[in-house]
RNA sequence: GUCCCCAUCGUCUAGUCAGGUCUAGGACACCAGCCUUUCACGCUGGCGACGGGGGUUCGAAUCCCCCUGGGGACGCCA
């Protein structure tokens, strides 16, 4: 569909039985507008999703937008969050990100327009008026508002004098706001006031900025946490001002820590990245928001291409959901075992170059991938349980050891590391053949051999199955270690 | 304080708009059992919810009102 995109227009025209379809398919255009303002949490990323899929579902345009007007608090750092976020979850934008800081120009032409036609005027009450007004207010215990002081004035400030720009809000009347996923809500004009759209150092406020930014970026849906719901009348307002259409607003609600609290930008376990730290999978991650506040029937495991196929503004809830990190952990999974042996060693691979363990893409390897999936929630659960495939182990698991490695199992350890020496084909079926005959002879249980093995090789009393495992330890580092833990189990009873 | 939003198992949710098929379904987690060479996977079963009160109706999780609880907004933050 990109080229649809692409090509859209030129096709159009060219070709009239097309023409139809692809003026849907430029219709919608959804936006990302963060503030790079810290981490990018988990509502912040989930919203993004909600639009990017939407904008796919029907074959839009997805657009990033960086709202970096509070030079004070935003930093290159965040930016360059939000962009390797949004990469590594695989939302991809249509254009080029555009930076409110950049758009200076667009937001003082844009309040020229509505001073000029009179929607608009200078306001030179001073901040420390402003706030002795609101706290006032308060007092009183009504709305803060501005008292509209300098609304009828007719202000011409010369340069220097420190003013602002205020809208002139309509101050009868009704705006009712259609939205998506909260349907209409209904507010009063009188509710509201005449809102700053330029500061006194000319910059202008978020609700001025976005409405200037919405009407040229060409978006026709707003979807974003529902906490700009009250914002939304004011914009309205300013669409209506402007004389442009009001694009399709979609409030969604927030999200809440596991423990039902509202998120902490400061909170680290909110961000993405930490998760993909954590080994998750972008595809699971994707998975797992998309299903907190939205569902598709009782689906709850979908690729990414199902989620855009099924991706629908009704289905999302209107109350906010909590995270629940266990759920996360249980679609990475189920993810996870997805994958094939092949992806999986790829995506693996950073998390063992962490541990300095070089991984290529082997037959073996991709076998370790293979019986381990089903056991490793997360790619560095998977690594941390194959470690001893790759490096040997510092020491044997206290309680194992004292429990497996004994006088009792020496002699079926010395007897199998016999069978293992002249073993000719080394394959698990044939490993698996030789304990059997051992299990045979000895009239043991298969676990009075497998388990002391598994301690002897592994460190633990936990592996794949042992022939298997014997297999993929290698016939040389498996006799090895063999060999240590009859020495060490000779050294114990001395 | 004012305005706005929300309310089904511990959690995510289906069901709510078009009231009956809901003694409320699914999933995560938890518990028990099966499978089994360990750990997992898998399978079977169990525990567990319509916040409260009024209406409307033959009938309410579903519609209306009130209460309670939670959240948001009320910035020269975004």
């Amino acid at each position: 569909m990109k080229a649809a995109t692409v090509f859209g227009l030129s096709i159009a025209f060219e070709c009239n039985e097309y023409c139809c379809f692809f003026v849907i398919v430029m219709s919608v255009v959804t936006r990302f507008a963060p503030s790079p303002t810290g981490n990018l949490h988990i509502g912040s990323v989930r919203t993004a999703l909600y639009s990017w899929l939407y904008a796919r579902r029907y074959q839009g345009e997805f657009l990033l937008r960086i709202e970096d007007t509070d030079r004070a608090r935003s930093t290159q750092e965040a930016t360059q969050l939000i962009f390797n976020s949004l990469h590594w979850l695989g939302i991809d934008y249509d254009r080029e990100p555009v930076f409110q800081s950049r758009r200076f120009d667009q937001y003082y032409a844009g309040a020229k327009v509505l001073l000029d036609a009179g929607k608009a005027y200078y306001c030179t009450c001073s901040k420390d008026r402003l706030d002795a007004l609101r706290a006032d207010c308060l007092e009183r215990k009504v709305k803060p508002r501005y008292d509209n002081k300098c609304r009828d004035l007719n202000l011409k400030p010369k340069k220097g004098t420190p003013a602002t720009v205020r809208f002139r809000n309509p101050t009868s009347g009704t705006v009712v706001v259609e939205d998506m996923v909260q349907d209409s809500v209904e507010y009063q004009n009188s509710e509201l006031d005449d809102l700053i759209i330029l500061r006194t150092d000319g910059s202008p406020t978020y609700n001025f900025a976005v409405v200037v930014d919405e009407v040229d970026m060409g978006c026709t849906h707003v979807i974003r946490g529902d906490d700009h719901l009250n914002n939304t009348p004011r914009q309205i307002n300013l669409f209506h001002a402007f004389g442009k259409s009001v694009p399709q607003f979609g409030h969604v609600p927030m999200i809440l820590s596991p423990e039902g609290r509202k998120l902490s930008k400061r909170d680290d376990d909110v961000s993405v990245l930490e998760w993909r730290n954590e080994g998750y999978l972008p595809g699971a991650v994707l998975n797992y928001l998309v299903r907190l506040g939205w569902s598709h029937g009782d689906q709850e495991l979908f690729s990414v291409g199902e989620m855009i196929e099924y991706f629908d503004s009704a289905q999302i809830n209107r109350s906010p959901a909590s995270l629940d990190p266990k759920k996360l952990t249980w679609i990475n999974h189920q993810h996870l075992m997805k994958l094939t042996p092949a992806e999986g060693l790829e995506k693996a691979k950073p998390y063992f170059d962490n541990r300095g363990i070089e991984v290529d893409d082997s037959d073996r390897n991709r076998k370790i991938f293979e019986v381990q999936q089903s056991r490793s929630h997360t790619l560095v659960e998977f690594v941390d349980k194959s470690v001893y495939f790759f490096t040997d182990f510092d020491a044997y698991d206290e309680k194992a050891a004292a429990k497996h490695l004994t006088t009792t199992s020496r002699p079926l350890l010395i007897e199998l590391m016999q069978s293992l020496e002249s073993l000719e084909n080394w394959s698990s079926t044939s490993i698996h053949a030789e304990i059997a005959q051992l299990v045979e002879r000895h009239k043991v249980g298969f676990g009075a051999i497998a388990q002391p093995v598994r301690v002897a090789l592994t460190g633990s009393t936990v592996s794949p199955g042992i022939d298997v495992t014997i297999e993929l330890i290698g016939q040389e580092t498996a006799l090895k270690r063999l060999a240590s833990a009859v020495n060490w189990i000779e050294t114990k009873i001395s």
